[in-house]
DNA sequence: AATATGACAGAGT
DNA sequence: GACTCTGCCATAT
């Protein structure tokens, strides 16, 4: 059942707020539930919308934080549990998606 | 209708 | 594991 318009964006925000607390999913998890595969079109939405939801569950592929926001995400992956591994780079963490992967 | 943009993923190196 | 290149999808112009 292909979302579109409006659509897209609330069900994109639905699955966010369904990431239970200490755990993640990827951008390209978060498309695929919603039976697509628009990795990137999700990450629109939540540069968009994402301030009215966990936004911080949703990671890369590649357990980095989401761009220009690793600082933030940081506090809120402490505080919640989740499992992250600090590394010498710009974001200074990397989140172990194989302990705290969400899946549904 | 066509092009450009972005909080991305996967395959190849 | 890291980097680069190409492909995908939804919006804005």
């Amino acid at each position: 059942m292909p979302q579109h318009g409006e659509g897209f964006v609330a069900a994109v925000l639905a699955v966010v707020d369904d990431i239970p607390p200490g755990h993640v999913a990827t951008y390209g998890d978060v498309a695929a539930l919603l039976g697509s595969r628009g990795a990137r079109a999700v990450g629109q939405v939540m540069a968009r919308h994402g301030s009215d939801v966990p936004w911080w569950r949703v990671v890369r592929a590649g357990g980095r934080p989401p761009s220009g926001h690793a600082e933030a995400a940081r506090r809120h992956y402490v505080a919640e549990g989740v499992p992250i591994r600090p590394v010498d780079d710009e974001d200074g963490y990397r989140i172990e998606l194989a302990r705290c992967r969400w899946r549904p």
